[in-house]
DNA sequence: GTCCTATGAATGAACG
DNA sequence: CGTTCATTCATAGGAC
């Protein structure tokens, strides 16, 4: 069977073997726009879906499926046996999404206080601590900053 | 319905940079890491809430959505338009053996003065980035420590 | 085309 | 904060 992984892949991402090199890489004002759409199109669909999904069953959390990104999971799964799966702290997509928003907003490394806060906002998202947060400006500073 | 999880194996696209190739960019290469980070984040998103979603109403389809194909097609459909999947940096032989013999000297990590020292010196046999140099010091450091 | 391995890169945490 | 370490993720390249 075809492989549709890498057949996506391929028409997604790769570049045309026959076209070669010589094309310019240019994203015309146009497709800027199209990708912001697309984007937000996204941003809806995810609302939508999170929204049928409160209707559908009022107790059950995003955190809750958080095993999807989680690297042993199709294995933990079949045995049943939940052994710790990962020592180290992995922002779940929700949490990350907040993070870089609050990021965005150029607050620079925030205090005790709103560490705490956002703590707290991100704990509805999955499993995470003061230190968590702490880290992850501490290194996303520094990154961004080394980065250029 | 498109299967979310060939759309996530697909969300680590990143901009070329060791673009070699003849490229405008309309947008910086941070630009680019963020949009990436952006939509990885509702693609994995999007992922879960499927997942979650099929165990709690196994006939419904989301087949109307069709998420795996709003992103790509725009951007494909529009001439020529490519983003490029990532390339990683692969050292020439010329450039390996001056790494490994500096590496041997035992210098132990390289200041960021002495990095961009090599990074000049390999980049004549090879494109290279100081980013690359960093990698490689860091990863042969860590694995000749963890082989005893 | 499928699996495997080496390795470039990313990143949470810790150190000075 | 700037650097470094430890671990994991993802991919290039080879074997079959």
């Amino acid at each position: 069977m075809v492989n549709a992984m890498e057949w996506q892949k391929q028409r997604c991402w790769q570049p045309n073997r026959n076209a070669e090199m010589m094309c310019v890489k240019v994203m015309t004002d146009e497709q800027l726009e199209i990708l912001r759409k697309q984007i937000a199109v996204y941003a809806t669909i995810c609302e939508q879906l999170i929204e049928m999904h409160k209707n559908i069953s009022a107790h059950q959390d995003l955190a809750g499926i958080r095993l999807g990104n989680m690297y042993c999971d199709p294995l933990l799964g079949s045995g049943g046996l939940k052994i710790a799966s990962r020592q180290r702290w992995t922002p779940t997509a929700m949490q990350l999404q907040i993070l870089e928003r609050i990021f965005d907003q150029g607050i620079g490394t925030p205090t005790k206080e709103k560490i705490k806060e956002i703590t707290n906002e991100l704990s509805q998202h999955g499993q995470i601590s003061e230190t968590n947060v702490y880290n992850w400006f501490q290194n996303r500073r520094a990154r961004s900053k080394r980065k250029q």
